[in-house]
DNA sequence: GCCAACGTTGGC
DNA sequence: GCCAACGTTGGC
């Protein structure tokens, strides 16, 4: 099973909506960047975990896991006019966007912060943050893999 | 196909 | 709220 790491702004929907929904499960709609789209649609598979991470927020950092719960289909919302996303460019027939479900799996006991992650990879320059791309300067991918290593060197400092 | 203008992301 | 970084758009 894959890895990821999915971004999401607390104020807007963060782990705790997630948490609260029915099934704890949520459609991801709303991602707007081909190459998220690219991760979304081809690669993330049921039963893949994920890293929940908050952005845009006063302690931005990862708080939670989740997992796919369905693998990618098209994100309908684009389809809508009066949808915050809507995309004229997409139709039912040729979907432009897509997006999976996820699943609430738990919080974690603490935030790992953004700050602690960029600290560990300048400190370990060849560990196994070296390359991702949360903690790459001006990185703005919403949706991104994280290996095997990553994973558990996170996890780790829980 | 280039690239300036523009809109968005997201840390701070 | 500011602004750097980045992706997308559209004129040429």
């Amino acid at each position: 099973m894959a890895h990821w790491l999915m971004k999401s702004e607390p104020d807007v929907f963060g782990i705790d909506h997630l948490a609260a929904r029915p099934n704890r499960t949520e459609p991801w709609d709303g991602v707007r960047n081909y190459q998220a789209r690219n991760m979304m649609r081809d690669e993330m598979k049921v039963g893949d975990s994920v890293l929940f991470y908050h952005s845009n927020t006063a302690e931005p950092g990862i708080v939670g896991i989740a997992e796919v719960a369905r693998e990618g289909y098209p994100d309908h919302t684009a389809f809508d006019p009066d949808a915050k996303y809507h995309d004229p460019k997409s139709d039912p027939e040729h979907p432009r966007w897509f997006m999976v479900d996820l699943r609430y799996v738990r919080h974690l006991k603490r935030t790992i912060t953004l700050t602690e992650l960029k600290a560990l990879a300048e400190q370990h320059p060849d560990g196994p943050l070296a390359g991702f791309p949360l903690v790459r300067r001006g990185n703005r991918l919403s949706v991104m893999p994280v290996t095997d290593a990553q994973w558990e060197l996170i996890l780790g400092l829980e």
